[in-house]
RNA sequence: GCGCCCGUAGCUCAGCUGGAUAGAGCGUCUGGCUACGAACCAGAAGGCCGGGAGUUCGAAUCUCUCCGGGCGCACCA
C-alpha cells in the first residue's frame, strides 16, 4: 500500500524538475531548492524564490534569470503553467484535474494499515507521562500524555516500529512521603493499610484521590511543627527513603502496595483518553538489577567520570557538564584547574545521583548496557498486554529497549539532567545514539489566578498579580485529571441530550466522552509545546470555534451527507474516477473546492514537518484548517440538490475526501469521530 | 552571576528551512436557520510583530544590545 501526498509528491516532481534545468542551463548543482507554499491561490500552488539566490551568483537581475527558468521548464507532469511573478519569483500552476484524481486515489487508511515494511523507519521508543505513583494525575500529567500518545501516532503513521513507555519512579522521596503519611501521620499499619484500600474501593474513594490529600499533609507536617521536630521528621522521611530503595522490609512493602495501586489508577485515568503503553520500567528494577554498576565502568573506561580530588566535589565522581567543554576528559593532562562546575554523579559516601541512574537506563533503552530488566504482564488492553519490570520476571515475554531512536516526553524544568545523559552518551563514543535522543521537551500547564480562586484555593496577592500560577502536587494545588474528564463529559452529555433526543442513554454517554476527550486532547495539542498553557474551565470547557469537536461536527455533517444521499464514500469515489473534473475545478467560483482539495492533500507533508520538528501542534492545526475549508464549501455548495449529475459526482467526492481525511487526522491526533453529537 | 524559553489584535495563540497585502479562535458589533444539523457561516472594527542597532535584494523569523515576564543552574529526584 503506498500513500501518495499530492504535495509531497508534486514537491519532489517540480524539486527534481527544477535541479535538472539548473544543471543543464548555467551548470549549477543545488542541492536544496526552496520551495513554498504561496500566501494566495492566484501566485498559484506551489512557488520557489530560487533566482534571488542566484542572482548574485549569476549577476543577473533574479527577475531575468526567473524569465530563462520558466522558458527552460517546458512542461512538467501534473503542472499547467509556470511563470514569472513579482520581483522574480517562479509560480508554478499545478494541472487541477490530475492533482484532484491524485487526491481523491491516495490511501486513506488507519494509522496501523500503514506499517508495511517499505515504510518502516526503524524502532523508536517514546517515554511519556512517567507520573510518580503517589498521587492522582493532574492537568500537567495530561499534557505529558497527550503530548506523547499523540507522537506515538504519528510516528506509527509514519512508518516507525514504536515501543510507548511509561517510567516509574517508585522508590523517590515522592512516594516516600505519601508512606510516611500513612505510616506516621495516619499510624497505620501494613495490614491496615490493605484494608483500607478494600474500604476505599468498596464505596468508590479513588486511591490516588486519596494520596493527593495525604502527600500534601504530610509535605506540609514536614515544616509545620518546631526546628528540631521538623529535622526529626526530615531524619524520618530519608529513613524511610532508604528502606524503600533497600527493599525486602515492610516498609517497602508499603510503598509497593500503595505505589501499585496508585499505578493502576493512572493507567485507568489515562485509558479515558485513548492511551495505553506497552512497558513500565520501575526504578526499583534499576536499582536491584544493579543497571548502575555496568554503566559506572563503562562511563569510568571511557574517561567520562572522573574522580575528584579536590574542591567542593572532592571524594566524587563527577563529569563534565555541556556548557563547559564538549571533549572528554583527558587522562595525562598534567595539573588541571578543578571543575567546581562538574555534575556530581556518584557522591562522595558511594551513592549514584539521579542522572547517573538515567545514564544507566539511556544505556539500556539504546540496548548498550549487557543487561535486560525481568518483564510480568501488568495491565491488559482490548488489544495488547501492558509488562512491568520485575526483578525475576516470566518466560516467555517481550523484549523492549535496543531502539535506535528515543523521545523523552519531559517538561522543559528538566533540559539540564537530559543534556548531562546526552552529554554522557555522547562522551562514552556512542555519538549515533546521543544524535537520536530527543527531549521532546514542553512547558508546564499552570492555572490562572482567577481559575486558582474559582476552585477554593488561598491565592497570595502576589500569586493573584502574575499571569499564571504553576500547578504543585506537594502542596496539593491543581486540577485533577479525572475530575477535568469529568466536568467535560458532564458538559457535553448536556449538549447532546439537548439534541439526540432519540438516541438511548448508552449512546448518548457515547457520543458525549468521545466529544469531550475530543475537546480535552485537541486543546491540550493546539498550543504548541513551549508555550506555557494557562489554564481556565472556560477555554477548556468550548465546543466552538478551534476545537476538537468543531472538527469532529465537520466529520458528522459529511456522514450525514452520505447518510441522506444514499451511497457511500467508497462508491461516490469509484463514480468519480470515470468523470472529468477539470470543469468544475476553474474559475473563481470554485477556487473554495480546489483549495478544500489542496488542503486535503497536505496530510502527508504535514506528519513529516510535525516529525521533524517534534511537534504535534502542526497536525492539530492542519485539522482544524481542513475543517474550516469544508465548513465554509458545505455552507456555499448545496450537495444534494446538485442538478448536473456528474457535477454532483464531483461535489460527493470533495465531501468524500474531505471527511476521509478528517478522520485520519482526528485519529492521529487520538480522536474518535463521532457518527452524531 | 550563568544557561534556556517567552514577548505578535482587547484576550488566548499560529506564522514551515528568512520571502509576495502579518493570520486564526475567543470577545465586541452587524447579518444569516421552511435548503445536506446554526457545536455552523458571512461581514465589520481591532497590529510601528516589546524598544534599538546590524546582516541582506528582502527580517515577526537570523545576530547583537536593552527592557519586561517565566524556568533552570544540589553530594534532591
Amino acid at each position: 500500500m503506498r500513500l501518495i501526498d499530492v504535495y509531497l509528491e508534486l514537491q519532489k516532481r517540480l524539486t527534481e524538475h527544477l535541479r535538472a534545468v539548473l544543471q543543464t542551463k548555467y551548470d549549477l548543482q543545488i542541492e536544496v531548492i526552496p520551495l513554498e507554499i504561496p500566501p494566495d491561490l492566484r501566485f498559484g500552488e506551489l512557488a520557489t524564490p530560487i533566482a534571488f539566490e542566484l542572482a548574485r551568483k549569476l549577476r543577473k537581475a533574479p527577475k531575468i534569470i526567473a524569465q530563462e527558468i520558466v522558458a527552460a521548464l517546458g512542461h512538467l507532469d501534473g503542472f499547467s503553467s509556470f511563470e514569472v511573478a513579482g520581483a522574480g519569483y517562479i509560480n508554478a500552476r499545478l494541472d487541477r484535474a490530475a492533482g484532484v484524481r491524485l487526491a481523491a486515489g491516495s490511501e486513506g487508511g488507519s494509522p496501523s494499515a500503514q506499517g508495511s515494511p517499505e515504510l518502516t523507519r526503524g524502532h523508536a521508543l517514546v517515554e511519556h507521562s512517567s507520573i510518580n505513583p503517589n498521587k492522582a494525575a493532574h492537568i500537567g500529567h495530561l499534557r505529558n500524555a497527550i503530548l506523547g500518545d499523540t507522537f506515538v501516532r504519528l510516528l506509527r503513521a509514519a512508518g516507525y516500529k514504536v515501543d510507548v513507555q511509561n517510567y516509574i519512579d517508585n522508590t523517590g522521596v515522592q512516594v516516600a512521603d505519601v508512606v510516611v503519611g500513612f505510616l506516621h501521620l495516619e499510624g497505620r499499619s501494613l495490614a491496615d493499610i490493605r484494608q483500607l484500600l478494600g474500604e476505599l474501593k468498596r464505596s468508590g474513594v479513588r486511591i490516588d484521590y486519596y494520596c493527593w490529600d495525604l502527600y500534601a499533609r504530610t509535605s506540609q507536617w514536614y515544616a509545620s511543627g518546631s526546628p528540631e521536630e521538623n529535622e526529626a521528621r526530615k531524619r524520618f522521611r530519608y529513613a524511610t527513603m532508604h528502606e524503600i530503595e533497600r527493599g525486602c522490609n515492610e516498609t517497602a512493602e508499603v510503598a509497593e502496595l500503595i505505589s501499585t495501586s496508585v499505578l493502576r489508577r493512572h493507567l485507568e485515568t489515562m485509558l479515558r483518553l485513548d492511551i495505553e503503553y506497552d512497558f513500565l520500567p520501575r526504578e526499583s528494577e534499576i536499582l536491584h538489577l544493579n543497571f548502575w554498576a555496568l554503566a559506572f565502568e563503562q562511563l569510568k573506561q571511557t574517561g567520562v567520570l572522573y574522580f575528584e580530588n579536590e574542591g567542593k566535589n572532592k571524594g566524587c565522581w563527577v563529569m563534565t557538564r555541556p556548557a563547559a567543554g564538549t571533549q572528554p576528559i583527558q587522562e595525562d593532562d598534567g595539573p588541571k584547574g578543578t571543575d567546581e562546575d562538574a555534575k556530581v554523579i556518584v557522591r562522595s559516601n558511594g551513592t549514584v545521583t539521579y542522572v547517573g541512574k538515567d545514564i544507566a537506563y539511556h544505556l539500556w533503552k539504546f540496548g548498550l548496557l549487557g543487561r535486560d530488566f525481568g518483564y510480568k504482564p501488568f495491565f491488559t488492553y482490548p488489544s495488547h498486554e501492558c509488562w512491568i519490570s520485575a526483578e525475576h520476571g516470566d518466560e516467555p515475554h517481550p523484549h523492549f529497549g535496543g531502539a535506535q531512536a528515543i523521545y523523552n516526553v519531559i517538561d522543559a524544568r528538566q533540559s539540564d539532567p537530559q543534556a548531562n545523559v546526552i552529554q554522557a552518551l555522547r562522551g562514552m563514543g556512542h555519538t549515533a545514539q546521543a544524535d537520536h535522543y530527543t527531549h521532546f521537551s514542553y512547558e508546564m500547564v499552570a492555572l490562572t489566578p482567577r481559575c486558582a480562586v474559582e476552585l477554593g484555593y488561598d491565592v497570595s496577592e502576589e500569586d493573584l498579580a502574575r499571569p499564571y500560577i504553576e500547578v504543585s502536587g506537594r502542596k496539593g494545588f491543581g486540577v485533577k485529571a479525572d475530575d477535568l474528564i469529568d466536568k467535560l463529559i458532564a458538559a457535553t452529555r448536556a449538549e447532546v441530550d439537548a439534541r439526540q433526543t432519540g438516541r438511548d442513554e448508552g449512546e448518548r454517554q457515547r457520543i458525549a466522552e468521545q466529544i469531550a476527550i475530543g475537546a480535552l486532547r485537541y486543546f491540550m495539542l493546539k498550543f504548541t509545546r513551549n508555550s506555557v498553557i494557562a489554564f481556565d474551565f472556560k477555554d477548556a470547557l468550548s465546543f466552538e470555534g478551534e476545537t476538537g469537536p468543531y472538527i469532529q461536527y465537520a466529520v458528522v455533517r459529511a456522514r450525514n451527507i452520505f447518510r441522506k444521499a444514499g451511497t457511500t464514500p467508497d462508491a461516490v469515489l469509484d463514480e468519480f474516477a470515470g468523470i472529468d473534473p477539470a470543469a468544475y475545478l476553474e474559475g473563481e467560483a470554485n477556487e473554495d473546492i480546489w483549495a478544500l482539495w489542496l488542503r486535503a492533500g497536505r496530510r502527508s507533508l504535514v506528519l513529516e514537518q510535525c516529525i521533524s520538528t517534534s511537534e504535534p501542534a502542526h497536525l492539530a492545526k492542519h485539522g482544524f484548517q481542513l475543517a474550516q475549508e469544508f465548513n465554509n464549501f458545505y455552507h456555499k455548495h448545496h450537495i444534494l440538490t446538485e442538478e448536473d449529475p456528474t457535477r454532483k459526482i464531483f461535489l460527493l467526492a470533495t465531501v468524500a475526501v474531505a471527511l476521509r481525511e478528517l478522520i485520519v487526522v482526528l485519529s492521529w491526533l487520538g480522536i474518535e469521530s463521532p457518527e452524531a453529537m
